[in-house]
RNA sequence: GGCGGCGUAGCCAAGUGGCUAAGGCAGUGGUCUGCAAAACCAUUAUUCAGCGGUUCAAAUCCGCUCGCCGCCUCCA
């Protein structure tokens, strides 16, 4: 089966091919470790999660490298303003480097919270510097940089195809409509590759050069280390929608003019996660949602928000709100209880797997990761006129591949404490009595201790809330 | 000023030319239950922001209008 993938590059869905047959280069871009990841960078990084689970899922292997941006890049305009890494040890009173480090744990927590797998390599700025120097020496042996004050540029205007991602048309666009104007530079849509480090000043995060002291330009990481680490292998490149003007133009452009060959086939782009009536979150706008303070601190399972995320496809804004994240922490909560009373029903049966259904799942999946409609296809199977071990079988299978929910969650919970099962014990046999008031004041009791109590047929059930 | 996206039931949302407009949440009715909860079953848009056009056929294509948002600083 064929999948298929929206290419930016294209705007259009395309065949996915590997450059080679059976192996997958995939490179996501990764944060800027100077404050936490909020809830709507993770949406980014859940969706890559599943286009590297759905590419597994077709039985590629997938080398995947995401960076961790450390250095330093600037807070202002492009090329000017102060340095994020230095603003942050300034505001926490620790040097840039330990707040990488920090900030970096606590990122690949989240990740884990929201199972997101790991990358093959995990690759930091600082430790490509080398790297990022050399290929902005092929660059100026090319002829492609000019030296200005502050850096060295790369030189858009010697790029012909420059642009061609974001589409935009380089003579229309306002420099200086939102931000001061750097007037040194030839062209408005040129960047930095080298900063120099400012004069009398000391940096904690600077590296000699053959142009000086200095620091490298925020997009030179991405391209040195793809290269790097993916060689031959650029098979497709992620981000936020945010990067295709900007970042990925750049990436592009710096490049394909070292190489002279083409930098990565397939770009794909994840939107935006919106909040308060359609605005996007971020740290400037003052709706600084995580993970700690919007899940964790209120006791809801950070996979709520995994799965809520699937309800919209990647390609289209996601609206967030307390009432979403409600309906999909009960929607999980339903999901993993049908779950359990199938694990339940079949006693641990082992049984082979629908493959018409697994056709269907892979056929959602495939299409440009249709989440909601491969949501959709769960709940047919759940429905569906097939016996129990199947079942369970197959919707396991989806969940261990791609979904990553576990759903079978209640089965593994922990044991219940000593407490609770005495208390079970009392209102068992007080409902043997038909001691009504008596059971139902135990009920309450259990309650308080954060269990829920459900009388069925097979006896009381007592779960954790 | 330039570029781009969105507007589908109370809410989240899929569908982008042709069977009865997916699915979830919430709601409603029922079964079960000492009562509850949970579960299970059933049910919920003659209609896709508005108007006009193309077509045998449009939520899906085109035009206009209204509303919302993003990018062109850093940003997922």
């Amino acid at each position: 089966m064929d999948l298929v993938l929206f290419n930016t590059r294209s705007r259009r869905k395309e065949t996915f091919t590997p450059l080679q047959a059976g192996k997958v280069g995939l490179y996501t871009c990764g944060p800027t470790v100077y404050n936490y990841a909020h809830i709507g960078n993770l949406r980014t990084y859940v969706f890559e999660d599943i286009l590297k689970r759905v590419l597994l899922y077709n039985g590629l292997q997938v080398k995947h490298v995401m960076n961790i941006t450390d250095v330093g890049h600037l807070t202002g305009d492009r090329d000017m303003g102060e340095d994020k890494m230095e603003q942050g040890a300034k505001r926490e009173g620790r040097s840039a480097w330990d707040i990488a480090a920090y900030y970096t744990t606590a990122f690949k927590e989240d990740l884990a919270r929201l199972n997101i797998i790991d990358p093959t390599i995990w690759c930091k700025a600082t430790d490509t510097i080398p790297e990022q120097i050399s290929l902005i020496e092929t660059l100026e042996t090319k002829g492609y940089t000019y030296r200005t004050g502050d850096g060295i540029y790369f030189d858009t205007a010697r790029f012909e195809q420059y642009g061609q991602l974001s589409r935009q048309d380089r003579d229309a666009l306002q420099e200086g409509a939102r931000v001061e104007k750097n007037l040194d530079k030839r062209n408005s849509t040129d960047f930095a590759l080298w900063k120099f480090s400012p004069e009398n000043v000391q940096r904690q995060m600077e590296w000699d050069s053959p142009w000086g002291r200095g620091f490298p330009g925020w997009h030179i990481e991405c391209s040195a280390m793809s290269m790097k680490y993916l060689g031959d292998q650029l098979d497709i490149h992620c981000g936020g929608t945010d990067h295709i003007d900007v970042h990925h133009t750049n990436e592009i452009a710096q490049s394909e003019a070292a190489t002279g060959k083409r930098f990565f086939n397939f770009w794909m782009h994840g939107e935006f996660l919106n909040i308060q009536g359609g605005k996007k979150m971020a740290k400037s706008e003052g709706n600084f949602l995580t993970l700690q303070n919007t899940f964790i601190d209120n006791d809801i399972d950070p996979l709520v928000y995994r799965y809520a995320t699937f309800h919209s496809h990647y390609r289209k804004p996601m609206e967030y709100s307390d009432d979403s994240i409600a309906a999909a922490g009960n929607g999980l909560r339903t999901l993993r209880g049908q779950v359990t009373r199938l694990v339940e029903r079949t006693g641990g049966e082992k049984s082979p797997i629908d493959d018409s259904f697994r056709t269907k799942f892979l056929c959602r999946l495939n299409d440009d990761l249709n989440m909601p409609q491969a949501l959709a296809v769960v709940q047919e199977l759940l429905k569906a006129d097939l016996p129990d071990p199947v079942k369970l079988a197959t919707i396991q299978e989806f969940d261990a591949a791609v979904l990553g929910l576990e759903l079978d969650r209640e089965v593994a919970a922990d044991p219940l404490p000593p407490e609770i099962l005495e208390l079970i014990g009392l209102r068992k046999q007080a409902r043997e009595e038909k001691n009504w008031a008596e059971s139902d004041r135990l009920r309450d009791e259990i309650q308080d201790l954060g269990y829920v109590v459900q009388d069925g047929k097979a006896g009381m059930r007592v779960i954790k809330k």
